[in-house]
DNA sequence: ACGTTTTCCTGAGCGC
DNA sequence: TGCGCTCAGGAAAACG
């Protein structure tokens, strides 16, 4: 299985493009595949208008969004990695692999950035700033939530959303408008942790039962941070949406008829959303009408 | 208006 | 050997 970036490798991939390609200024962009530049309306060309001289002065995040702001100008380079994509920092004289979206070479002559995506689910675009003054982001992703790691993180406001909302927890863990960051492998991890089970009713959730399921997925994507986080050197030079370094220790995702680390209990996987959940059928009680 | 379903994509794995 | 089918899922458009 292809590994795909959660937030934990995208952060790694924030902070090699802060030390590798902040400062930097673009001296040709090359746009090179049209459904990469899809979500940029104006077309690839306008892409490679908008980044040819400008420098890039640093790299942020937001759950798995990552932009680049442009100097001088009030925009910023945008990705997402969605399922396969990877951005790598190579030699020029490197050969392009298969799957190459996008490149930009520096006016220093040094490493490009290249943008890798198979099944090209992510993408590239250039964007307008929006959004409160301590909370600059792209305009286009204002909509999308603070994500578990951001210190600005608002645990009763998040709270209060959810028991608003009318669906089960794991659909609102995946709503990234409530919480951003969290693919299906955490959210199955997290609900794990907490002991509930995916179709629970949001409304139902008490207070510390939402801090609970908060500060689980905190814990699994801070060790998965601290564990591939670390790896990332010098020598490490490609920065890599995919990277092996993240040994993921999953305890329950991908686990069908494995027993469940606490009970013994073979996990169950379950159809859901036209993916999976997977769960342990004696931790992870299903509700029932009326009394869950 | 809001919750749910569909859609995009390609390679791996599998049965025949 | 090779064909056709299923599966993997982030996020937003489309749908009801």
């Amino acid at each position: 299985m292809v590994g795909v970036p959660e937030l934990p490798e995208v952060e790694v991939v924030r902070r090699g493009l802060e030390r590798w390609v902040a400062g930097r200024t673009v001296a040709k962009a090359e746009m090179l595949h049209p459904r990469a530049t899809r979500r940029h309306l104006a077309g690839p060309d306008d892409v490679v208008a908008r980044l040819t001289g400008r420098t890039l002065t640093g790299a942020e995040r937001r759950g798995k969004y990552l932009w680049l702001p442009l100097e001088g100008t009030d925009e910023a380079l945008l990705g997402h990695l969605g399922m396969s994509g990877q951005l790598l920092v190579l030699p020029p004289e490197d050969p392009d692999g298969p799957h190459l979206r996008a490149r930009l070479a520096f006016t220093d002559g040094g490493r490009e950035l290249r943008y890798v995506d198979q099944r090209t689910f992510g993408g590239l675009s250039v964007e307008p700033m929006g959004g409160p003054p301590g909370g600059r982001v792209p305009a286009v992703i204002a909509h999308i939530g603070r994500d578990p790691l951001d210190p600005s993180f608002d645990l009763a406001a998040f709270t209060a959303a959810l028991r608003r909302r009318q669906t089960g927890i794991k659909r609102a863990l995946l709503d990234q408008s409530l919480i951003s960051g969290i693919g299906n492998i955490y959210a199955d991890e997290a609900l794990w942790r907490a002991r509930l089970h995916y179709a629970r009713p949001t409304e139902t959730l008490t207070r510390p039962v939402v801090g609970t399921l908060v500060a689980g997925v905190r814990d699994v994507m801070e060790s998965a941070l601290a564990a591939g986080g670390t790896s990332f050197d010098a020598l490490y030079v490609n920065v890599n949406g995919e990277s092996g370094y993240f040994d993921r220790s999953l305890d329950v995702y991908g686990r069908r008829d494995e027993p469940c680390r606490r009970c013994g209990t073979p996990i169950r996987r379950e159809p859901f959303m036209s993916r999976s959940s997977y769960f342990c059928p004696r931790c992870q009680l299903r509700p029932r009408r009326g009394r869950w």
